[in-house]
DNA sequence: AGCTAACCGAGACGGTACGTCAAGTCTTTTC
DNA sequence: GAAAAGACTTGACGTACCGTCTCGGTTAGCT
C-alpha cells in the first residue's frame, strides 16, 4: 500500500523560496532594513507578492529564516588548548558577527524591531541565537573543568554576563572590542 | 543699545511643544512606537502637522526629547553605606528603567530604532544615557575608594561590563534580573 | 476496425458542469452581479478552477448559458382570446421577466455588462432572447389579422416599439409598469 | 463679527478636479469603461490617488460628473415648425446622443453598471439625464396644443413610450435608427 | 497704529507601501 | 485525458502615512 507523502495540488515552489531569501539578504546589505518593504522584497525576488505573504506574515519572520543558519554557523567556536581560548574566541566570533557579518546584522536588525514589535520579540525568543551558542560554550568549558563551583541552575545569568558586555557595545557604542578587551573579559568570566 | 535677543516673528509655541511631547509620551504606553506616526502624534496633541515638523525631523527625536530627562533622573542613585550597595542599587535602577519605567520603554524602542536606522543611532549617541549613568556611578565607588587597581583607561570597558548584563537579559530575554542576580553582579564587578 | 465514438480519455463531467451552472443561478440571486468571481463560482460548485475556465471563458457566457432557456421559456406566452389580449400578455410577460424573474435578473446583468465590454454584446447578439420572443408574439397577433396595414420589412422597428417602453421603465427607472399601462401599450401597439 | 465662508486648510484644487474629469473623458474613449480604474485615472491625471478616492468613491460617480453636464445638453432640441418636428429632432437628437457621444457611450456605461450596482442605480436615478431630456420634449409639444387629450398623470409613461423603442434598438440591437423610422416613432408618439 | 516676520491650526496635495483579492496559468495527483 | 487541488505571477483594490504646500489667522517686535 502507497504512503500519501505528497499533500494535493501544486507544490511549493523552491525557487521561490530561496529567491526571497536571498533578495532579503541582499537587500538588507545594499538598502537596510527599514529601506526594505515586502512589496520591494517580491520585485527584487521576482516572485508574486501574494507569494511572499502566503509563507511569511512579516519582514522579521524572512529575515530571520534568512540569518538564522548562518548565525549558528558563524557563533559556534572549536575548542582550543584551554577553556580561556575558548571563550575568547567565542567572545570575538560574537563580536565579530555582531559587528561585521551579514548575518549579525540581520540579527541586530530583528533585535531592534522587537524592542518595539512584541511579535517579533516572540519570533526572536523562539530562536535564541545567541544564548544557544552561548551555552554551548559554558557548556565546552565546564566540560574542561572550568567553572567549577559555580551552580548549573544560574545558567542565565552566566550567559548575560558572558554576552551582555560585547551586545552594550555594540547596541550602544557601536564600537567594536578590541581583542585584549575580549581576553580581559573572558579571563574575567572565569575566574568568577 | 539694546541686543536682539529674540527673532523676530511670532515667537514658538510653549503651549504646542509641551502638547506634542505629552502627546508622545502618551501614546507610546497607549499604543507603542510601531503604531505611533507623525500625523498621529499631531492630532493628539491637537497641533498641525507642519508646527510638528518645523520643531523635530522624527518621531524618534521627539521621543528623546520626551524622555531624556526622566531617564537620566531616574538612573540617578543616592551614595548608600558602602560601594557594593552603590552598584547594587544602581544595578537596580537600571533594571526597573529598562523593564518598568516609561521613560525606559522609550530608550528601548530608541535604542532598537538605532539599530536599523543610522539617523537615529547618531542621536542616540549625542545623549549616552546609560554610559553617563554608569559612568557616574563609577565615579562615586572610586571615590570610596573601590576599583583602586583599575586603571582610567578602560573607562568604556568598564561600562560595558556594568552595564552589558542587564541589558542583554531586558533585550534580549525580556526577564527582569533577580535582586539576588543584581547583588552578585555587583560583587563581582567590584571584584575584578 | 472498431469506431471511436467517444473520445480517448475521461469523458466531460456532466456533474460538474450542472453544478457550475446551479452555483452561478444561486450566486446571482445571492450576492449579485458584481459580487460573483470565477473564483467563487469554482468554490461554490465543488469544481476545480481550471474545469470553469476549460468550458466557459468568462462569466458573462456561463451565466447564459444558465438562464437563456428559462428566459426564452418565460416569455413564450399561450394565444387567448384575441390579438390585443396576446400582447398584453407578453407584455406582463416581459415585465414579469424583466423585474421578478432570476432569469430576467441574469438577461439584465448580462445587457448591462454588454454595454461596456463588446465581447458580452455579441454574445448576447447571438442569442436574441427579447428580440425572438417579441417577433413570434407579433407573427401570432399578425396570424389572427390583427397589423395588416404593416409591411414586414419594418419587423425590427415594430419589435423595438412593442419591448423598448417596458424596458426603458424597468432599466433607467427600475420601476414596473402597472396593468392597465401595459394594456395601453398593447392597444396603441396593434392601432398603428 | 467676520464671515468664516471659506472651510479651514488647504482649499480643494480645481486643476486637480479638472484633470481627474477630463482623463476619465478622454480614458472612456480611448480605452473603454471596463479598462478604466480607479488607478489609471489618477496616474493618467497626474494626481494622488488618494485625492481621487477623496472626492469620488467610484469611477461611476466621476464618469457621470465629468459627463452630466454634457449630456443635458446635447439632449436640449430647439423648437422648430411644429410639435412633429420637435419629437423627430428630439428622437434624432436621442439616436445621435445614445450611438455617436462620447457622453452618450458614458450613459450607456453607467446605465449597464447600474444593472449589477446598486449604489450605480441610484446614483443614476438622481440624475435622470434622459427621463428629464424627454419630459421637456413633452411639455414643449403640449405647449403647442399636441397631446390635448393625454392626462398629465401618466407622464411617466408617455416618457417611457418615447424614449424606449430608441433604447431597445440602442442597448440591444446596437443599431442606430434610420431616419424615417424616427418621424415614424414621433408620427405615432403624438396620433395617441 | 501699521508693517513685517514667523508662528499657529487645518487640511489638500502627489507619492508609496500596506495587506487583500481576483484573474488567469501552471503543476501535481487522482479518477 | 479530464478533474480537483493548490501554488504561481500579475495587478487593482481601498487605506494609511509620508513630507510638502497653501490657506486664514495670530502674536510678537519694529517703525
Amino acid at each position: 500500500m502507497e504512503q500519501h507523502q505528497r499533500p494535493l495540488g501544486r507544490p511549493r515552489s523552491e525557487d521561490a523560496r530561496l529567491a526571497v531569501l536571498r533578495a532579503v539578504d541582499d537587500m538588507l546589505v545594499a538598502e537596510g532594513y527599514a529601506a526594505m518593504t515586502m512589496k520591494g522584497i517580491a520585485e527584487r525576488a521576482k516572485v508574486g507578492r501574494q507569494t511572499v505573504y502566503r509563507w511569511w506574515s512579516s519582514k522579521a519572520e524572512i529575515l530571520l529564516e534568512a540569518s538564522a543558519a548562518d548565525a549558528a554557523r558563524e557563533l559556534t567556536v572549536t575548542p582550543g588548548v584551554d577553556a580561556e581560548s575558548d571563550v575568547t574566541a567565542f567572545l570575538t566570533a560574537l563580536r565579530d558577527f555582531l559587528t561585521r557579518s551579514d548575518a549579525g546584522l540581520a540579527y541586530r536588525a530583528l533585535l531592534g524591531e522587537a524592542q518595539h514589535d512584541d511579535r517579533v520579540a516572540e519570533l526572536l525568543r523562539g530562536t535564541d541565537v545567541l544564548g544557544d551558542a552561548a551555552r554551548a560554550c559554558i557548556a565546552g568549558v565546564r566540560a574542561r573543568g572550568a567553572l567549577a563551583g559555580v551552580p548549573e541552575a544560574g545558567a542565565d545569568l552566566l550567559v548575560a554576563e558572558l554576552v551582555g558586555p560585547v551586545l552594550f557595545q555594540t547596541l550602544v557604542t557601536g564600537r567594536a572590542a578590541e581583542p585584549e578587551e575580549l581576553s580581559g573579559m573572558a579571563r574575567r568570566f572565569l575566574a568568577r
